[in-house]
RNA sequence: GGCGCCUUGGCGGAGUGGCUACGCAGCGGCCUGCAAAGCCGUUUACACCGGUUCGAUUCCGGUAGGCGCCUCCA
């Protein structure tokens, strides 16, 4: 087990993960209110990939990655859609899981929805409530901010200017700064529960709170994540309101992934620039979308197009030829070369994941074995690819090639061996057709699968 | 206006006070019957102006440009 640390966003150090304690990690995850695009797919694949190189480290983690199905945008989508809230939220539930699926990186170790956590959401806003820090108004309950002093210590930015423009209706608060933890019941709201203030639902902030202490167990949680939209005011929020009711920290580090760009523009759905996710696992594959979403460093905003999604499968067909043609490595069979590199590998994913850095040593990895003074690369790739999710480049293809296929491929040997190139290069071009790219070895030809075109 | 971030070669994208990041694309070469794969080489890359330094892309200050949050947002 190394070290493994990574840069805190509240107070901008970097800081080394305890290795002597389970690891908490909470991510925020998406609002189901339509199909998940790439920029949502950003944390769940940065944060099932950092969890899965911690647990591969010796370190215990439990991740945690929420569904917030109760929102007013829910509302508002199922009501143009003319279905009931709870089902537009359900079908999309559904559909998150199914596109996260096609991501090949299994599941989180829990998943909860809000809805499903409404009991204890009520009785962290009772306990808030109880302490002062909280207040109800017309059957809305209010977080009291200026009733917790540090609150911007998040987002580093001072109450004096701050408005939470989130609840619109207004003149309930006390305080413009204050939010909204309970939200009364309206005309048109399909879906709502019961509370000792009456009917309604919970505001935005304060089901993540809520889920975050019911699933990770205990505060401060040791990682809390998501994107870096969410600093002010969700997390700033959440913080605040975790820490006055429980008097503890809420999280030791915040790790926030950056955006996902086109033309230099966040992309969003109010920016109508979205790509989904389930699209670009269509035409790109999944080997695609992972490898373009470890190809910058999470923190780091990181371009998107369709092109450069094209050159994360170029590149992916780079390592694919190598573990075709590499000859097989037995698991113990790290030579010095191989083995240093791993450890530079897992290094660079030590120091703030940086999973950049990671893939030039994959890269300078496979250099050296083409030069042919790394003979147990093949293992030591195959572990990297294993921590980037991107195992299946290793795998043999799934199905040879048939009889016929072998059938012409010896028969343009045969022609080769007669010096009959026009005869093989025909041949060639048959197999072309039938999907077989011919490879010429010194152990003379064999067939892959061709190349996308 | 407030807070923060960014500006690296055609593109994507790391990083460092002095040593080739890496990948994709292009070009030249090697290998090959020809290709493919692979290997080698390759186009004075670090926005601009000052400063610190023996030496700065890498630290400090400023200029220009871009972006994010401050409103729902991964």
């Amino acid at each position: 087990m190394r070290e493994v640390a990574v840069k805190d966003t509240m107070s901008g150090e970097r800081r080394p993960i305890p290795p002597e304690a389970p690891v908490g990690i909470y991510a925020c995850g998406p609002t189901v209110y339509s199909r998940i695009h790439i920029g949502n797919a950003r944390p769940f694949v940065v944060f099932s990939l950092f969890s899965r190189f911690l647990k591969s480290e010796g370190y215990e983690v439990k991740l945690v990655v929420n569904v917030t199905d109760v929102n007013d945008k829910i509302y508002t989508a199922a009501a143009d859609a003319g279905i009931p809230s709870a089902e537009l939220a359900a079908g999309m539930t559904e559909a998150y899981f199914e596109d996260t699926d096609r991501l090949g990186l299994g599941r989180p170790d829990a998943e909860p929805l809000a809805t499903a956590t409404i009991g204890p959401i009520i009785d962290l806003i009772a306990d808030l409530v109880e302490s002062g820090h909280a207040y109800e108004s017309g059957g809305d309950v209010y977080f009291a901010v200026r009733s917790f002093d540090e609150y911007g210590k998040l987002s580093h930015r001072p109450t004096e200017e701050m408005e939470q423009g989130e609840d619109d209706s207004g003149s309930l608060k006390r305080d413009p700064l204050d939010f909204a933890l309970w939200k009364a019941h309206k005309e048109g709201e399909d879906t709502f529960w019961e509370s000792p203030w009456g009917p309604g639902r919970p505001g935005w902030h304060i089901e993540c709170s809520a889920m975050a202490e019911q699933e990770v167990g205990s505060l401060p949680l040791t990682i809390h994540g998501g994107g870096s939209d969410l600093v002010f005011p969700h997390h700033e929020n959440e913080t605040a309101q975790s820490e006055a009711a429980r008097g503890l920290p809420f999280a030791s580090i915040w790790m926030h992934n950056g955006m996902i760009e086109t033309d230099a523009e966040k992309m969003s759905k109010s920016e109508g620039n979205i790509f989904q996710l389930s699209e670009a696992l269509d035409r790109f594959g999944r080997e695609a979308v992972v490898s373009y979403l470890v190809s910058g460093h999470y923190r780091q905003p990181l371009a998107f197009s369709e092109e450069i999604l094209e050159e994360a499968a170029a590149r992916n067909q780079r390592i694919r030829n190598f573990m075709r043609t590499a000859p097989e490595a037995g698991e113990s069979e790290l030579d010095e070369s191989s083995a240093s590199s791993l450890e530079r590998f897992r290094e660079a994913l030590a120091d703030d994941f940086n999973t950049p850095k990671a893939l030039s040593e994959l890269f300078d990895l496979i250099r050296t074995a083409n030069q042919g003074s790394a003979p147990g690369a093949t293992t030591a790739v195959a572990r990297m690819l294993d921590l980037l999710g991107l195992s299946s480049l290793a795998e043999s293809d799934e199905s040879g090639p048939d009889a016929e296929a072998l059938e012409l491929l010896a028969a343009r040997e045969a022609a080769r061996a007669d010096r009959d190139f026009d005869e093989a290069d025909r041949l060639r071009d048959v197999l072309a057709g039938m999907g077989w790219e011919v490879r010429d070895g010194p152990e003379g030809a064999s067939l892959v699968p061709g190349q996308a075109s």
